[in-house]
DNA sequence: GGTTTGCATTGATGCAGATCAAACGCGCGA
DNA sequence: TCGCGCGTTTGATCTGCATCAATGCAAACC
């Protein structure tokens, strides 16, 4: 079922898997050809799941195209996303054996995996690979941590402007966006964004529809979303704006 | 005002930094070296801060002795604790010229620090302390994960029972302990608990005092707990316990 | 001893968001 | 074209926790 072809494959996924963030200079092309030998290409369709909690994990990887989540549920069945997958994340943790996590495709998704031992190999004996991992974990860290605020602080609208805040950055430099209102396709359902927010999907839909009727974005159908004015949903979020006020 | 004198700095800080969670098997006598000569140890009363956010980080460090909290605040006042730092917990940001969280002491505290620049020196010359770094950093993930899942899907009561359930294993793993209850001092105030669980301090004292008649756990003082049954506790955090049934 | 000061507890009340329940709308296969 | 199913919206009601307001209680200081 899966209508995604190869040929969209995006060309940057070509080399080193440490450049889909960033491009990591010091990939040598001996380097490059070995990350070559042990990748290959999966995808899966909207809904399906790419590993489960408890599974065995025989790859690591990054997001080339679409949108998956990482989720942790209770036996009662609550459930949480502790992780957004956008494309260019890395999934998957060196040196442990099984996953802690479900990640989910939430959308059509491509994604770049490499076959765990010899990337872990590889990790070992390219040290600047490591520090790179490392810089991405960081950064995961403080994603997490920042929502860690989100989910303990916030209220319900600021929860939901938090959300649409994130995934219209991520998808404004992803497209070297410049100025002008933000536009972008929600890959999420109602219930995914709920279990993101630490909400029910009710309260999404009203807290999204409050946030259309007084402006702060458009809706085409119940995914496509307009965001007119970045700052003014940033504010909605309850994030530090200060314009610049900051030494 | 600091009570803390020299001679209670543990012995195994001696060494390595990343041995005070796990030996590192693998540093050689020259790093060691290299190690102590930018080292230094500081010390804190409770409540101090120990590094403002937005301020320029000059070191990284890990705790020898004592409780301290990573916190975020909004610009309303609104705080969330984002990180609990326990004996062994490392602190800092290799890469990074600036703290993103206040740090603070919570009790009187005793830091092994390391100048940020030497060490990060040392970091690049010696593969094998960032690929500790990087598993003590995804331990960390892992660990703001499962907070995520607390502070989105819990009640208050699971919440409480959540915080209780990981400083007594902390506690325990840390004293060596073996089976019976088990018995720690409550490092934080009601205040800090609430800001780490998105909760009210006078929620927070509600649903304590109801473990505490239900005699989930004891209470000596304000502080002083102890948790006759672990597996009551972990029950009421909502953990799987599971009892082994997992394959 | 009295007073201050800084947590912690306890009680009364209100509200944001959960829960329960229905209906809507839209794509899709028969 | 119909109707089935899934995601979503909308409405009515309930409730867990926040909020506001005292009060308690022990250590520190005069």
């Amino acid at each position: 079922m899966s209508k995604l072809l190869v040929a969209e494959i995006p060309r940057e996924c070509g080399d080193c898997p440490i450049r889909h963030r960033a491009v990591c200079a010091r990939c040598e092309a001996d380097e490059l050809e070995l990350l070559d030998q042990i990748k290959y290409y999966r995808t899966y369709e909207a809904g399906q799941t790419i590993v489960w909690s408890g599974d065995r994990m025989e790859f690591v990887g990054s997001v080339v195209k679409g949108v998956g989540t990482l989720t942790q549920t209770m036996e009662d069945g609550r459930r949480q996303v502790v992780g957004l997958l956008l494309p260019s994340d890395f999934v998957g943790r060196p040196g442990r054996e099984t996953a802690t996590y479900d990640v989910v495709a939430t959308t059509d998704t491509v994604m770049c995996c490499f076959r765990k031992k010899p990337f872990e190999e590889m990790m070992v004996r390219t040290p600047h690979i490591a520090q790179r991992l490392l810089q991405m974990t960081l950064d995961e860290l403080d994603a997490a941590r920042e929502w860690m605020l989100v989910l303990g602080r916030k209220t319900a609208r600021e929860k939901i402007a938090s959300l649409l805040s994130i995934v219209a950055r991520r998808d404004a430099t992803l497209n070297l966006h410049a100025g002008g209102p933000i536009e972008f396709e929600l890959p999420l359902t109602r219930e995914a964004m709920a279990d993101y927010l630490g909400l029910t999907l009710e309260t999404v839909s009203r807290q999204i529809n409050a946030l259309k009727r007084e402006g702060v974005i458009e809706l085409k159908g119940k995914r496509q979303v307009t965001v007119p004015d970045f700052d003014r949903l940033s504010e909605e979020a309850g994030d530090d704006s200060d314009g610049g006020m900051l030494s």
